[in-house]
RNA sequence: GUCCCCUUCGUCUAGAGGCCUAGGACAUUACCCUUUCACGGUAGUAACACGGGUUCGAAUCCCGUAGGGGACGCCA
């Protein structure tokens, strides 16, 4: 049977970084098995999904490079949940028809005040089930009813996870969870069942904040006498302080990690290794994770968030990337922080710096923060340490070195490099005396990549500009 | 409150009863390389939550305790 699984996220926000772990994993394990991965939006609550929301999730996944299986619903490119409810309601009639479920006419306050009394008494917090056995003729004019789930009230239910292996509840413990609403919408407890099973799902790969919801989904499955999928329920992803990672955190979006400069593919290889390996690697290109993939893989405790080690994971991929990609990626950044536009020659000097640009960044915001000198125009603003290093005598060497260059006839970072060491020598200074000041006048800072190169880079014209203009 | 799950260096993890003097990666410290900063290289610090069992032998199996997380909606 091939394998089939989906990714199904309620669209009342962004794409949360533990949803696109989620959906990584679901892509993957489609991937390795050849099967399909679908995407199912989870709009029944239609107080709070919105369509901006629906359009951010697709833009995540898309930049994540996560792509889907099913793009053909009608005017949609995924499947709509809500788009489902009367097939959703008539399931709940197949099971009132079938004994397995019952109307309720509890009001809301009703409920309420028997919680709270619950509460109070110390009680576990369950429906009672006021209507389970009562005759719908002793229905309250008016009233909308509920569909309620008629679960067992003895014997237990035994869920099999992939991930947490077996787990078993007590029927006892289980209430008569709502399937139908009063309005006639679904509950996501029933909607998802009934998805699940009408698009063949085999693996419903889901966080584990859903285990205990598993218990009573499995009895509506038993209810309608439908296969059960293997679920397999991931590890929580915690913030660096252990809570569960959120807004407080800084960056709960994928959206977050775009705009910090992370590329897609150090974010899925980061994402895989927190709670998944495979023996002792760290780096794992896609094609990789595909090929060693699988559920066996995954561990049971909630991982935290490290932003140190995404930072090494990203830096290596920023190492490995082309170079006029990273060019095209940062170029908007640096856009931000000249404020204009890089210019088709700006863009081709861009990515002749970048090999030893990107070597000496974690994210493509410091690609664009080290990068900038290359564009600005004269005079330079000098921080700190560049204007004590410009001392008189530091003005004087770079003089002189800016007389020598003036003849050189290749303006190349080695030519540039022996004009300068050979210039020490003469002077009797050494090699970092001559250098350091070049930085400083090249590029406002003590810090860049290697200085000859720069200067071969920048051009001899634009060299000589910055040095006689500090 | 009731139920469910989890627990190896600071962090992510390897570990399927003897291969463990507990390995790797990130972070951190020192050194090397070096025109700066990085990269790279070498070395170091650092963990089996606790208490009982089972066993010739336990990080690994069992029980308990503690801590953490989750679920208990006409939210998903």
């Amino acid at each position: 049977m091939p394998v089939i699984t989906r990714f199904a996220p309620s669209p009342t926000g962004y794409l949360h970084i533990g949803g696109a772990r989620t959906a990584l994993f679901c892509w993957l394990f489609a991937k390795h098995h050849g099967g399909q991965n679908l995407l199912r939006v989870e709009d029944t609550d239609r107080a709070r999904s919105t369509p901006e929301s629906i359009e951010t999730i697709l833009d995540g996944l898309t930049w994540l490079g996560l792509d889907w299986d099913n793009k053909n619903y009608g005017d949609k490119n995924f499947y709509s949940q809500y788009g489902q409810r009367e097939r959703h309601a008539e399931v709940a009639r197949q099971m009132v028809a079938n004994g397995t479920a019952y109307y309720c006419y509890a009001t809301t306050a009703e409920l309420d005040a028997m919680r709270a009394e619950q509460k109070e008494k110390g009680l576990p917090q369950r429906y009672d089930g006021r209507w389970r056995d009562r005759d719908v003729s002793e229905a309250p004019k008016d009233a909308k009813p509920v569909i309620r789930m008629k679960a067992p009230l003895t014997g237990e239910t035994t869920v099999v996870d992939a991930v947490l292996g077996s787990i078993t509840v007590q029927n006892s413990q289980l209430d008569d969870m709502v399937l139908l609403r009063a309005d006639g919408t679904p509950t996501y407890m029933h909607a998802v069942v009934v998805d699940d099973h009408d698009m063949g799902i085999t693996h419903v790969i889901r966080g584990d904040d859903h285990m205990t919801n598993t218990f009573r989904q499995v009895q509506i499955y038993k209810a309608m006498g439908w296969d059960i999928p293997i679920f397999a329920h991931l590890p929580m992803i915690l913030g660096p302080d252990g809570a569960k990672l959120s807004k407080r955190h800084g960056a709960p979006a994928v959206s977050d990690y775009r705009d910090r400069g992370y590329l897609p593919e150090a974010i899925r290889n980061y994402l895989l290794r927190l709670c998944w390996s495979h023996g002792d690697d760290e780096i794992i290109s896609t094609e990789q994770a595909i090929e060693w993939f699988d559920l066996d893989g995954i561990g049971k405790s909630p991982a935290r968030f490290d932003f140190a080690k995404l930072g090494s994971v990203n830096a290596h991929y920023l190492k490995i990337a082309d170079d006029t990609r990273l060019a095209k990626l940062a170029a908007s950044f640096i856009a931000k922080i000249l404020g204009a536009d890089l210019t088709a020659a700006q863009m081709d000097l861009f990515i002749r710096a970048m090999p030893d640009v990107k070597t000496r960044a974690q994210t493509l915001v410091e690609i664009a923060d080290m990068a900038a000198f290359y564009f600005r125009t004269t005079p330079l603003v000098f921080d700190e340490k560049a204007q004590k290093l410009l001392t008189p005598e530091a003005k004087q060497i770079l003089a002189d070195l800016a007389a020598r260059l003036e003849n050189l006839p290749d303006f190349t970072g080695e030519a540039i490099e022996s004009t300068c060491r050979a210039l020490s020598e003469e002077k009797a200074v050494k090699l970092g005396a001559i250098a350091q000041p070049l930085r400083a006048a090249l590029t406002g800072s003590t810090v860049s990549p290697p200085i000859f190169g720069v200067a071969a880079l920048l051009g001899k014209t634009e060299s000589l500009n910055r040095i006689r203009t500090i």
